[in-house]
DNA sequence: TCCATGGGCAACCATAAGGTTGCATATTGG
DNA sequence: CCAATATGCAACCTTATGGTTGCCCATGGA
């Protein structure tokens, strides 16, 4: 998962990756989308392969940019331990809060 | 969520974690569960604090180390997105396996 | 009081990230 | 065929990661 978390480590990346749900696109037009080179885009294209976060297809002289989020639902399955950690904290608070109206009140 | 990505992408990093949901521990309680020097494992506490995903505070002569899972929430809001999306890759995995197998038999 | 213990800080090193510029190469449309 | 278009590759720079070792300092007990 190293990899798949470094992949999305960077808000350069992750805006590729929300923007590749819409479909595919290719190289230029997504680099087209940031104020950086060409060249910069390529190398977080690079990580998010690296990640597997994305399959690029040559069609032509272009090439054709697809997310594949799969990776993502290992992410998804490691934070279920925290939604359990954080709701179980959460409602110790809502039981603190209650102890206190009930002392207070 | 730059920081918190980083701070989650190394498999040292994510132990700790795993490991401060059983509750607090000192940093040479963690250091000492690593081949790594107290050092390092040091730099890594320093990340997953930036990350705003632990808490250190000092008692003695120690450092208690608690686990502040709340950055992890935007996290899942973020992945909530990519559930969609590969639940319904899933959906029409499905649909195209009911198709050939309609035309199967 | 004294020293073992818990930890921080700094220096140093190698490698990875994140950019840039410049140049090479393959298609594609006229 | 030729020029524009879409990319790749390489070199180079800076800063962040991930480790190490060595040294310093506070504190808690015997």
């Amino acid at each position: 998962m190293d990899a798949t978390f470094t992949a999305a480590s960077h808000h350069v990346r992750r805006r590729i990756l929300d923007r590749l749900r819409r479909g595919p696109e290719t190289v230029g037009g997504i680099s087209r989308r940031f104020p950086i080179s060409r060249q910069a885009v390529a190398k977080h294209l690079r990580l998010l392969e690296r990640g597997r976060l994305i399959v690029v297809r040559r069609s032509g002289r272009e090439r054709l940019v697809s997310l594949s989020a799969r990776p993502l639902r290992e992410v998804d399955r490691w934070l279920a331990g925290y939604r359990r950690y954080w709701r179980s904290r959460l409602l110790s608070l809502k039981r603190l809060a209650e102890e206190i109206e009930r002392r207070g009140g």
